[in-house]
DNA sequence: GGACATTATTTGTATATACAAATATATTGT
DNA sequence: ACAATATATTTGTATATACAAATAATGTCC
């Protein structure tokens, strides 16, 4: 006898992660306009609107690893969108010049995605579950 | 002024993303015992209770792409724990016995895993999140 | 029945992320 | 003030997944 819903597992797991490649899905043609990923964009806005921030307060923002954070700096490094200073043993993350312009289309991005899902999905259901989800990443362990 | 949760962004991108790592954590620890990753448990678990199921209905139950797919399934046959035969365009791939008899410890993990789970989470709270995860993955474009 | 399109699978390659270890600095207890 | 510990960051490496192209077989249309 199979499953009413035999498409996939009827398992967090598999929902969760499936929910989330989609959504990024997503998120990646929002963004392509200024040719970041998300997470690139999401780390940007973070330095530009906090100039100096440092690698620790982005892992708690984004909720990623210090190797991870440590990478994606890098990467926008290379771009020459950010540069960091060390001092002792903190990092001071500041945006340059060019990535301060790019702010407004940052934002104009982060609404295109705001408004291609809620138009999927409504905006009172997204924000249930965003808030839902919310609950439940403070509750799990870290 | 900052926002009021200023641990994370309020935004769907990082909530869906977050939860399904920190999820993705808990499934690895429940199937440690078996040595195996949570997708490829599941995969072998869907050959066994279907054997000489289709590359392409994996892809359908798992939510996951063609190469991911095939890449899974070498992996498991690596480890000698399925089959693969190929006859035109198909193919189908049957557990050994060596993965016939990992079944009772293959579903123990997913019992452990479900307890690990919803006992952070609560039972009612738990299925309905996977419920109104499916709606959306549904709802999603492909 | 042959040209063209469709379907199924695999392969080459790229990416995002994590874990563990390394490095470097700062703090604390005595 | 020194040893032990804790904190911040980076580096080396591994993994899961995806995309695009390649391969191969099947179906369809005139």
């Amino acid at each position: 006898m199979k499953a009413a819903n035999s498409k996939y597992c009827q398992c967090l797991y598999f929902s969760s992660n499936a929910l989330a490649r989609k959504i990024e899905k997503i998120a990646n043609d929002s963004w392509k306009k200024v040719g970041l990923t998300p997470s690139h964009a999401y780390l940007l806005m973070l330095v530009i609107e906090d100039p100096g921030i440092q690698p620790s307060a982005l892992v708690k923002q984004l909720l990623l690893t210090p190797s991870t954070i440590t990478r994606l700096i890098e990467k926008l490094e290379q771009k020459k969108l950010v540069v960091r200073t060390t001092e002792g043993k903190l990092t001071n993350v500041y945006p340059t010049p060019k990535a301060k312009v790019m702010l407004p289309d940052l934002k104009e991005c982060l609404h295109h995605f705001y408004q291609n899902y809620s138009a999927i999905i409504g905006k009172e259901e997204s924000a249930r579950l965003v808030s839902s989800m919310n609950k439940l990443i403070d509750k799990l362990p870290p």
